[in-house]
DNA sequence: CTGGTCTCCTGATCGC
DNA sequence: TGCGATCAGGAGACCA
């Protein structure tokens, strides 16, 4: 499930092979993974899948990946789930039980990109440049810079559970299930904490952990649970490192009790019981 | 407005 | 072996 780790390590394996293509052609398998925003007809998908244009920058803010042209278009890569954005030499096979559902044909002589996604829940959307960051201000901060001060502001008067806090991508973009628990373990707080009754030093610990759960996964290339892999198809190698997700009933890395499980904003939580107050 | 719950979707896994 | 039930989860819709 690519969070903000594995779309940052998309962006970097992609950008080398993308950088100054020209996109060529663009075949939509599945149209209604496109979306573009209101008032912009649906017609010209080729437009909106930036045939013609020139790469010139892969930008991502939170999870979301953003392909830039030298003509000012943009296309937003949401990855969701199951999504995979990956370039190969030749265009992959062209199998319904593979779901890719956009292939970018690049040139001259620069291979394939391509989008598939099996349950759907991500998607492409086409917007000119210029609309980007209005576009991501209204998520909140990207996580990888989050401040203390930008996480207190957003939720400090909130009554949610700090879990699910985390979860929201209109407070700060980029945290998913995996690392909201890896970064609550870090911080040592319990997941079930009211964010109202977090003092200010506690919200740059936690925008601390959460900037260094994240700055490691990074480095270690995401994690890969089942299917997540880069633009380049090499697994990434954090999930080694996690102290609490997807360890429920193991012992804690750092004191050797039980992890505990629960559902918490519709999510599965694991917790130190003992190290998370 | 806030926060909780539902819904979309498919594949993996489990129990019988 | 096979089949149905269950679960996983990002994010927007929806509702109290």
């Amino acid at each position: 499930m690519p969070e903000l780790p594995e779309v940052e390590s998309i962006r970097r394996t992609l950008e080398p092979r993308l950088l100054g293509a020209r996109v060529s052609g663009a075949s939509l398998r599945r149209p209604d993974v496109l979306s573009a925003p209101p008032g912009e007809p649906r017609t010209n998908r080729g437009r909106q899948l930036l045939v013609g244009g020139q790469i010139t920058l892969l930008r991502r803010h939170g999870k979301q990946l953003a392909l830039l042209t030298h003509d000012r278009r943009a296309c937003i890569v949401q990855l969701g789930m199951s999504g995979v954005l990956r370039w190969s030499p030749e265009a992959p096979a062209c199998d319904p039980s593979h779901h890719v559902h956009c292939v970018w044909t690049l040139g001259p002589g620069r291979g394939h990109l391509w989008f598939a996604d099996p349950r759907r829940f991500g998607g492409l959307t086409s917007l000119r440049d210029s609309s980007l960051p209005s576009h991501w201000a209204a998520l909140g901060p990207d996580a990888l810079s989050i401040s203390g001060t930008d996480l207190r502001r957003a939720l400090g008067r909130s009554r949610r559970p700090v879990k699910a806090a985390l979860l929201d991508q209109h407070a700060l973009a980029g945290v998913g299930n995996i690392y909201a628990d890896e970064a609550l373990f870090l911080a040592r707080f319990s997941p079930r904490t009211p964010c109202c009754s977090l003092a200010a030093d506690a919200w740059d610990t936690l925008a601390c952990a959460v900037r260094t759960v994240l700055a490691q996964a990074v480095a270690a290339g995401g994690s890969t649970l089942r299917d997540y892999r880069d633009g380049e198809g090499n697994a990434g190698r954090y999930q080694a490192r996690h102290s609490v997700y997807g360890r429920a009933g193991l012992p804690c890395p750092t004191c050797g009790s039980s992890l505990s499980s629960g559902l918490l904003a519709q999510r599965t939580t694991v917790w130190c019981p003992a190290c998370q107050r």
